[in-house]
DNA sequence: AGATATAACTAATGCGCATTAGTCAATGAT
DNA sequence: ATCATTGACTAATGCGCATTAGTTATATCT
């Protein structure tokens, strides 16, 4: 015997089904009125308002994954991250990203969502970390260490992806930050305060990060139309013992009036530079000028800011999320590079014993 | 004409229903082999193993939206604030609940979903916000001002739902700090070093956070041994013109020889009282001592710290995910009440001039 | 030899939704 | 009076998977 009067709701959610048996018309005119009905089916005004007023009623919301199924879209981002997002320690976080990405989320009306236990795979069961992400409409990606071919797999099945970082695998989208600029226009303000003979200090690996600021310095040299400069960088895979009051006396009366110090994970440049100056007894920026290319460590925050740029985190976040709204709407990718904003802290003046003339 | 044979797989990825064709087996048999066959259908090894070797061929990936509709359950938390999950100023963020939250979601097999745009609204269509945490299997809820309308409504469908933080609506689970057990423990220890009058000021509100510590204190009065004390509690909505070098300087002639000060979002309470006994020249431990029923506001992290207890706010978070996993699993609630850890600082000493003897 | 049982699968169905192809009555045109 | 149009919907179908109810061939029992 078929039972047809099923109770109004099972399992606790409504369906489509059942805000149509209580207004009274079919499943497609319930869905057809909550959702777009981009297919212009027309459907009187009061049949809509019962429709509505059911669905209210039954506090009815769409399944996503039934949405997705049907359509191949929810309303969801993915925030993939290989380490953990929100790490006890909170410096190593994703926060400052996060802040961003949920902001523009917001503002595209995407939900997040966040793939949790993707670095060790917390429960017994081994997921397959990156794959799960497919349940969103498309993902976010953090963190440098990837799984090369699932991310590759995943591009190449036409899921949408966007790297947060300049990403070195081929084929993946990405927004960064655009520290040739950056680097470029502190070297810019350095040559208009005068200084003709500029050191970059930077760790010695081909990390992008870090060639993309030598490019930036090296275009910063070339427009302010200072000649290149043989040893216009020193690089360094141990700051601590390389650079130390004695070098820094030395490169000064080499007529070096500036140094500009990569930023990286442990600032281990800057920490060392600012550690040389001070047992050397010199000041920045009387005796020598000193910029710092990003924000400086944590733990040195209550020093003088030094010149240089910070990066736009934040900023970051909210474009990759853009971005993978566009690839979403099919749109082609916008610029991908994000601008760091200039710092001009107090580390930097005009150079010591250099003549005071404006460049060009 | 109905065509049979499609590509091998369209759409990009390949489904079952390819594997299936390839190994020469129906869909249903790659189900329950890839699947656990739960239902211990009986296949011969051989075939399994044609199976599994035609979906790696393939690069078979189960769509998880599929595997959720049919299965009902996505293995999704919600995540739902009010506020913005992420504001810009990290202290007033749920950053510290996260980290709780993301790890214990993690062990127990579930992914996050963050709700965003919940307070304003980014987009300009409305969207009626709490509605949408339907989409996950169950849901935490963070912050204080909530609809509470629609969360009734979500509990009466049978939807989980855990609040973090003591809930004062009837009916909203909770799993909180134990405020209670955590200042009586701050009062005993002072009473084991001999004080007997104890002050504990608080501010003029009727919070349940505040009055769970009034509770507490009481509580470790009495446990201590100690009558009851008319004035024991200095209730202000205005510490910072209330709590003075004077007043503090009177509390102390009249007797008192401990104060202890409730946490609030602000601060002000331990911020006032700290800056009147610098003004009035006094110092803690040594004058009278102090103790902070919570932690130190982030801009005063650098003094000395504070006898107190710490508010485990990931083990909150932990906490709120295991009791949402257990209402999952149709398991009755744990225990609700976190406990606070104890944080013996450097602001509470033997009484000034009051006998030595241990209490009791 | 016929009735059962077992092994090894497969057909069919449903999850909740979106979409396409109808259906049916009421008008309008001829 | 007949055919083509609209208006206002609904039936049917499929998305990819899990699950239940079969189906067929072979071995076992009496």
């Amino acid at each position: 015997m078929p039972e047809k009067s099923q109770p109004p709701l099972r399992g606790g959610r409504a369906r489509q089904a059942d805000v149509a048996r209580i207004a009274g018309v079919s499943q497609t005119t319930v869905s057809l009125v909550l959702g777009g009905n981009r297919q212009g089916v027309v459907i009187q005004e009061a049949t809509q308002a019962r429709v509505r007023e059911a669905a209210k009623a039954l506090g009815y919301v769409p399944d996503p994954a039934a949405r997705r199924l049907a359509t191949s879209q929810n309303n969801l981002l993915g925030v993939f991250s290989f380490t953990a997002t929100f790490p006890t320690a909170m410096e190593h976080s994703y926060y400052p990203f996060l802040v961003g990405i949920e902001q523009e989320a917001a503002e595209q009306g995407y939900d997040l969502v966040l793939f949790t236990g993707s670095s060790a795979g917390g429960a017994g069961a081994r997921r397959q970390a990156l794959d799960r992400v497919r349940l969103a409409d498309g993902c976010l990606i953090l963190g440098r260490h990837l799984p090369a071919t699932q991310l590759h797999q995943l591009i190449e099945d036409g899921f949408p992806v966007v790297h947060i970082g300049r990403s070195a695998e081929p084929d993946v989208p990405w927004v960064g930050a655009d520290y040739v600029a950056a680097t470029a226009e502190v070297v810019r303000h350095l040559a208009e305060l005068g200084h003709r003979t500029i050191l970059l200090v930077r760790e010695d690996d081909e990390a992008l990060p870090s060639s993309d600021r030598e490019l930036g310095f090296r275009t910063g040299l070339a427009a302010a139309g200072l000649r290149r400069q043989p040893k216009a960088v020193f690089r360094t895979a141990t700051p601590e013992s390389d650079i130390t009051a004695d070098w820094v006396r030395a490169k000064i009366a080499s007529g070096i009036t500036a140094i500009v110090a990569e930023e990286t994970d442990s600032g281990a440049v800057w920490r060392a530079l600012v550690k040389a100056l001070d047992e050397a007894g010199l000041r920045a920026p009387h005796d020598v000028s000193i910029a710092l290319l990003g924000s400086p460590p944590a733990d040195l925050a209550g020093d003088r800011i030094p010149t240089g740029f910070d990066i736009p985190r934040a900023d970051l976040g909210a474009a990759a999320v853009r971005m993978l709204a566009a690839q979403l709407s099919g749109i082609d990718r916008p610029q991908p590079l994000v601008h760091c904003e200039f710092r001009l802290g107090m580390t930097t003046g005009v150079p010591a014993k250099a003549d005071n003339t404006p460049a060009h």
